[in-house]
Parts: C-alpha cells; structure tokens; sequence
DNA sequence: CCAATTGTTCAATAAATTTTGGACAAGGAC
DNA sequence: GTCCTTGTCCAAAATTTATTGAACAATTGG
C-alpha cells in the first residue's frame, strides 16, 4: 500500500526549504543527493539516528513533497523527488523573474504567485540560479 | 558600535540552510533577497512580527552568517550576505562536484570537506546549480 | 507455521524554539 | 534637556520539535 505524498502541485517553496532546516533531515537529504537515481533504503540511515527517529524524519520529509517513499517488502526506498523539486524550482525562478521589479524597501512580494496557483511561494535566491 | 558577525570562513551550509527554516525568518531572507542592494531596516519587517520577535529572528540569521546588520543611529540595516553566501555556494559546488563519485548507497560524504577547513558541509542538490 | 528483519506506532519525556510585554538604551529632532 | 523613535533586553510562558523504548505489524525466508 503506498503512502500518502502530497501532489506535485500542492509542493511548496517554505515547506521544501523548512523541511530540512534540522541536521537530521539535512543529512539525509545530503546522502540521498548523492545517489538521486537509486535512492536509500531506511536501514542505510541507522547510523544517522534511530530507527524511530528515522521514521519520523522521514514522513517530515514525505510530507513537505521532498522525498518519495516506496514500500519494497519488509524495507522502504527513499528518493529525492526530483522531477517535482526542480520543477517547483523552475516554475519558481519564472515567476521570480517576472515580478523581478525590485525596489528599495517594501517590494510587494504578494504579487509573486505561482502559475500552478500553489500558494504563496518566497525565494531564497542566493540558493537559487539568479535571474540573468 | 558593530555587532558581531562571524567570519565568512566560519558560515558553514548547514546553518545557513538551516536559519531560514521558520516561516519568520524564511520571509525575511525573501524580502531581502528582492533589494539586495540596500537591504532593508527593522521598521519595514514589521508587519510580519513584534519587534521583539524580529530582533530574535534577525539575531538568528545575523548569526549564521545569512545577513548583516549595521546600525544606521536609532535605526539598524539589514542586507543578505550576498558575497559570502555566493563565495560558499561557489565553494561547495566546486568541493561538491570533485566529490561526486557517486555509487547507489552508503556514498561516505565525509570525503566532501571545504577547502577552508570548516565544517563539513552536506549539500542540498536540488537547491544549487548541478555539475554538468 | 515460525522466526527474523524492517520499519511503525504510541505516549511520554526532553529539548529546543518562538513568542510575549514591559522596561530599558541609544540616537535624533526640537 | 526633553521627547520621540527605533530596537534591545529580560524572564517567563507557550509552542513546537525531537527523542525514547517497548510493543506492534507486515513481509520474507526457511
């Protein structure tokens, strides 16, 4: 039975950069970028944190639309959702790009909002490929 | 009288992504990264918190090296610490990518160390500029 | 069917973070 | 010098997050 990921569309910018705003789940999304095809199983993660833990941290990051988790019998693969992290990144830069007029002082950062009309989604560009 | 900032060798990745992890201060450094140039004062963030409260969140990325901020008589100027943040962005990539052996499974990221000897730094693909 | 493995659930606990509001400090304007 | 504005300090409270370990569930292998 697979478990409950939200949609591409309901993925946000905050929720993607909260989510491994803790050394925990930082780690893990540091190893798993580092083999994004394959993935990890939760037992690769032992030595991160408990098996308890671990679960924990994981649906945290289920939940913000970060990883995918696949049953696979008694284990559980994890990936990166990449497809879907860097087309919310893509789909971001367009639209920070447009309402690129910046001014000093109190920009309308409201006017920011993405095509897919997910919510509100803030930057952080200097994580970001900035705008040419 | 300046406040303290730590060096840029002593900003590592780990804190800088991990400061933006509060909805609070996730809107700051989105605010900030829109007038980068000139950076914003206390006054303008006051519609997203008390002034207590921003003094904390401020104090937070001030310290993880994502902003400065410098009095300006009773008024204080926050910029992004674009320079710092680029140069260790930059930095990661560079360490990052010569790295990148990447084998399915327990990859050791403790090979990947910064070239200025700070701590390691684990990173989050999906947030920067692939190697080709 | 049983044992082993993997990972989850649960409630409680601990730790960390965020928020609060009044008092205070520094600089600027008059 | 006084008043105003901006922002800080402080301790306490509230909220959130992370961790724990035992019990449990599902799958696999024998």
């Amino acid at each position: 039975m697979s478990l409950p990921h939200p949609d591409a569309d309901q993925i946000t910018m905050p929720a993607v950069l909260a989510a491994p705003g803790d050394e925990t789940r930082l780690a893990i999304v540091g190893h798993l970028s580092l083999c994004a095809d394959v993935g990890m199983v939760c037992g690769q993660f032992h030595d991160l944190t408990s098996k308890t833990n671990l679960t924990y941290h994981l649906a945290k990051l289920r939940e913000a639309g970060v990883v995918s988790v696949t049953p696979e019998g008694t284990r559980r693969r994890v990936k990166l959702r990449c497809a879907d992290l860097d087309a919310l990144s893509g789909l971001f830069r367009h639209h920070h790009c447009r309402g690129g007029q910046v001014a000093p002082g109190g920009v309308d950062i409201h006017q920011l909002t993405c095509q897919s009309g997910s919510k509100l989604v803030i930057c952080i560009c200097l994580f970001l490929e900035r705008c040419p």
